[in-house]
DNA sequence: CGCAGTTTTGATTCATCTCAATTTGTGTGG
DNA sequence: CCACACAAATTGAGATGAATCAAAACTGCG
């Protein structure tokens, strides 16, 4: 699976190394920015987009307070977004994965709200965000996508709002192992099995507890016989029951 | 100040009692949709607008799985959005007022994801979605506003993910009291002095913490002179010492 | 191979919830 | 306009889930 998302050659006429970014070669098409755009469209959206830019993990794409310029699409790899108080307190807000946007936080206020960082060696294609509504005033139908992205987001953010306001410890890991499973699967990989990339205490900070409850919660799910946790390697053994579990 | 809100005469010339909203004639236009516009554009804003909608105390402006079709500018009054889940929980996502835009987690499914109650007499202006991409795409400053707005969204969820992930219970509280505070200041109203219009319940249901806790906060916060309080009037006594609090 | 970071597990504490009773406020109809 | 019924808010006592503090085990990286 992962060979498909192999770095193209670069295909500028100059020598210069990088990469360049091409929608319509590439192997997200459907599920990234161009959802719904014809080839034609999809070629327009070649020019837009900016040379791809590697990330070694644990490296910042952007830091809070940064310049907006524009926002971030994963090619490969894997990322969480946080934001940090005053005094130090630090909440994950998202994990970002293959085909996810990064950055629409950063357009309110021309600079970004949030940190996101790199958590296993990635590759993004940065779509300069002027650029981007300009093409979007031209083509309709991608306005009317980019819209839908970003309202998917207020979306999810909600869901997350549940989460945290009105969910036990065990039914927000239940939660969160099932929206990886589920996203995993839209992308092509196994639903049952999946590697954390995140440390217990980065999941402990998302879902709003302390890494050793996150790490007594999957030890007590192990033991009832619904996942197997080998450090970071997961299997969701009884889905079913898991999805019982969150609606108590 | 709540006489420059009320509502216009009608201004069309057909004989139904309705309510044509005209933003160019609307005390908000610093607040609302029409941020940045210049007269002949908000003039052609107008058009795009629907019949105001007025509602009773209670009533619903769209619920849960409602088609999408509009997102609302509330013209006076005062909102709650909240979401249900199958086993009856209720998290309330968020309260909006006079100037605040309603609807746009409706955008990405084409139906709503939540539903949105008066919790006073209120009346908004309804801007049909389709209308708005169309005019979005003809005014940069429009569609540029706009995305603004919705990246404005995110960012606040942000925060309450930061609210309800990493507070305890008497610093989400005074975060919200200095966040309402903040949006009536905002709106011209006393920053100190203001009137909830929703109840402890509801309080409870969008801070994650329950009825009782946050009357035994108010009482907490009262006793130490932050407040006071007389059911749902409440008044700012040493907002620096609030703000304190949240730093611990 | 050893060390630093991560994870697991245990014992104890504490913040918040739960259950319950009382007070206060509000809207309705006589 | 008052009285009644119902909804909302306050307060207390006790239960509990998760945090905290602490130590040991595991992992993987240099």
């Amino acid at each position: 699976m992962p060979s498909s998302l192999k770095a193209h050659t670069e295909c500028t006429a100059t020598h210069t190394p990088t990469l360049k970014a091409a929608c319509s070669q590439c192997g997200l098409k459907e599920l990234c920015l161009p959802v719904g755009l014809n080839q034609s469209e999809i070629e327009r959206l070649d020019n837009l987009v900016g040379d791809r830019r590697k990330l070694r993990r644990g490296e910042h794409l952007y830091r809070t307070e940064d310049h907006f310029e524009a926002i971030y699409a994963i090619k490969t790899g894997f990322f969480k977004t946080d934001l940090l108080t005053e005094d130090g307190r630090d909440q994950v807000t998202g994990f970002q994965m293959t085909g996810d946007l990064l950055g629409l936080d950063g357009i309110s206020a021309d600079k970004h709200s949030c940190n996101a960082v790199a958590l296993e060696d990635s590759e993004v294609c940065p779509i300069p965000f002027a650029n981007l509504e300009h093409f979007a005033s031209e083509i309709r139908s991608l306005q009317s996508h980019f819209h839908r992205l970003m309202s998917r987001e207020i979306v999810r953010d909600q869901g997350v709002m549940m989460l945290l306001g009105k969910m036990r410890a065990e039914e927000r890991l239940a939660a969160f192992l099932l929206n990886l499973s589920q996203r995993f699967n839209s992308r092509g990989f196994s639903p049952a099995e999946f590697h954390l990339r995140m440390t217990r205490d980065e999941i402990g900070s998302y879902l709003g507890m302390k890494l050793e409850t996150v790490s007594r919660c999957f030890s007590r799910f192990q033991d009832e016989g619904l996942i197997s946790v080998q450090q970071k390697h997961i299997r969701l053994l009884d889905i079913p029951r898991l999805k019982a579990l969150m609606s108590r």
